[in-house]
DNA sequence: GTTGACTGTTACTAGCCGTAACGTTACGGT
DNA sequence: ACCGTAACGTTACGGCTAGTAACAGTCAAC
């Protein structure tokens, strides 16, 4: 958001590039050693996760780099920056929640409110399968436009949902100008649900889950079952 | 969150409290110090807020003293805590939408959805009016369990919104289990659609408040107007 | 075997929150 | 009129965090 991070961004983005060049002019095939690195990497990643899970959002990069037995600048080397490391976990968060996504979405024979249900499930799933880590990317990600932040994938979340509702309403015969809008609302309705629940746990899942798909689906106007009112 | 917050809310607030018993024993009518100093108080509240608005919603605390022409102790004695200052800008955030809030809530005699679209504008409408500032309260509110913050401005409204709700789906004679959670999903979708809309304007106010109304009233179903499937 | 890149270290800078220690001004009770 | 005290205000510092030198060992690649 504001310049000094876009330079920080910058900075880190270019260095990236300079090792992928290095490695590029020995292109081809990769050595040994690129697949030793990426290894590495992997294991530092789980460390830092498993580190956020033990001591919270907050967990300094100091912490984080003791968590897998070494000192901060090979984490530094490795990602960069915080916003870096960030950014790996929260791509292997979205592979793996976008992966059960698809899989939710990808039952083409269904009605459409059983796929409704199924995009929250996997969702309100993934809050539940890891809330600290989820925490960690919501409170990170403030700053981060990455495309891989957990703003980003919210991002991208939001604009397929939004093709979706863009779509019933043009073949309702609605003005579709409000999808985008909606869309937003909507995926922000099901994270804040799913992030107060997962606090309290005071319902199972699958009925949390049906209490937002009913609502979604119906609107204040359904729960009244009263359904002739107009502004 | 973290028992270093509590402890740290728990010193600003001992300190805050000596100062109060102080004066107590004096008790009465309040001396012209208090005044003067409540004056002074308001102040650099007011060069605080300016700050924000001017430096961004990560200006420090050297930067938003400065903005009053002080230095930080000053500051600090009279807010305690940079949780304190949040908490102060808050609560001034707070009593104004709040004003507007029952002002729009007021109006006993018309519709439901009516009310819907009063209560929206009037948050959108904060939102408009200084979004600086509320990105600034969002963005510290996450530490904060106070009831000034604004996440407990939030909490606060989502229990009115869970009353109403809760309501209208005993009246309608179903589970009202799910008042709760619905509440802090729809609290979310306005607020973040809101968000998001202040950012590129892409369309008048109003029009942003019907759409969301017209959503939340009506659903996912009512857009498809075919209100006949179940699950 | 030499080179170069990677692993790893300690020790530093810079910026932030918050505080201690100190001087100055002016209200308020006597 | 006068002292105590509580405010205003300062500079300087401690502690924590992100991020960065600068340096030493190790091991694959030619």
């Amino acid at each position: 958001m504001t310049p000094d991070d876009v330079r920080r961004r910058e900075h880190r983005e270019r260095r990236e590039a300079e090792r992928a060049a290095r490695h590029a002019t020995r292109a081809g095939r990769h050595s040994e050693r690129d697949t030793q690195r990426a290894d590495r990497r992997e294991v530092l990643l789980d460390a830092a996760i498993n580190g956020i899970r033990k001591h919270g959002q907050s967990a300094s990069m100091d912490v984080l780099a003791a968590e897998a037995g070494i000192t901060k600048p090979i984490l530094y080397r490795h990602f960069g920056d915080r916003a870096g490391l960030v950014d790996a976990i929260a791509e292997r968060f979205a592979d793996a929640l976008q992966a059960d996504l698809v899989a939710a979405l990808g039952q083409k024979a269904v009605h459409n409110r059983t796929l409704l249900v199924n995009t929250i499930e996997a969702f309100v799933g993934y809050i539940e399968k890891d809330p600290a880590l989820y925490r960690f990317l919501i409170s990170e990600g403030g700053t981060e436009t990455s495309a891989v932040s957990l703003t980003g994938i919210l991002e991208q979340i939001s604009n397929n949902v939004a093709l979706v509702i863009g779509q019933q309403m043009r073949d309702a015969g609605r003005d579709s100008g409000g999808a985008e809008v909606i869309a937003r609302g909507v995926v922000a309705f099901v994270y804040a649900a799913g992030d107060w629940w997962v606090d309290r746990r005071t319902m199972p899942r699958d009925q949390l889950v049906t209490y937002m798909a009913d609502f979604l689906w119906s609107g204040f106007d359904g729960q009244a079952n009263e359904g002739t009112n107009q502004s």
